[in-house]
DNA sequence: TTTTTATATGAATAGTTGTTCATATATTCA
DNA sequence: TGAATATATGAACAACTATTCATATAAAAA
């Protein structure tokens, strides 16, 4: 790792001070985590079914045209993201968005996406 | 696909006012590549670094220890998704943030982070 | 109670992705 | 020109992930 690196710019300043504002590696880690359940067009689809209103999974399955079992499989990922929550009418399950941050973060991106 | 789903539920109502507002799977898909880009240490470290100031690409395997290599790679990907633009001086090539989303995406996800 | 329906989940598999290693390219310096 | 340095890149490999299939669970209906 150190033996492979032969550069010697280093700008120590810059370094030094980039060090300190830096977010822990933790914080890095679990913003990463949080945008791989992101980074699917399927848990994507998923989440744009929530905009509208809650919904049961086997809705979203028929929406976004993809199976049941996918569907669950997913929403689990969500959830375990905190991204999702739900409540159950005896054998439906209904997930909604749990809350407001996703879709200003789905919006940024948009935005992003659109300006390019 | 079809067959395997027995669920009857279906909302119609909600399923069409869903289906008129949903963003194009074009552009889902190219948000999800965006979001992706974003789930991985490395890269987000990478970002974080240029957050302060442009940075020549041995400066920032130093910051972050990791390989030339692993973030010359990296950062062919963040080019890609046109997060990042470069400019050479001389054998030295400094990254920079391509604009200001990147932050702004960046700071939201650390919110929703924080707030559970 | 048996059947049907809605959802969840474990295992297997195929596809994707990040790192490493070796090497290529390009620029500077001696 | 030749050596050293900064960066880029292709190939290989390991690790991870999304889907499918089969099946389990749980609630409602018959």
């Amino acid at each position: 790792m150190e033996e492979e690196l032969k550069c010697t710019v280093k700008h120590q300043d810059i370094i030094e001070r980039v060090k300190t504002k830096m977010p822990k590696e933790e914080i890095l880690f679990d913003i990463a985590e949080l945008f791989k359940v992101f980074g699917d067009t399927t848990r994507m689809k998923i989440i744009c079914c929530l905009f509208e209103s809650e919904m049961c999974v086997c809705d979203i399955a028929e929406l976004i045209n993809a199976t049941q079992s996918a569907v669950s499989h997913q929403l689990r990922v969500l959830k375990q993201a905190k991204l999702v929550k739900y409540r159950k009418e005896g054998k439906v399950v209904y997930y909604s968005l749990s809350d407001r941050h996703v879709e200003i973060i789905f919006n940024m991106a948009l935005e992003h996406i659109q300006e390019m």
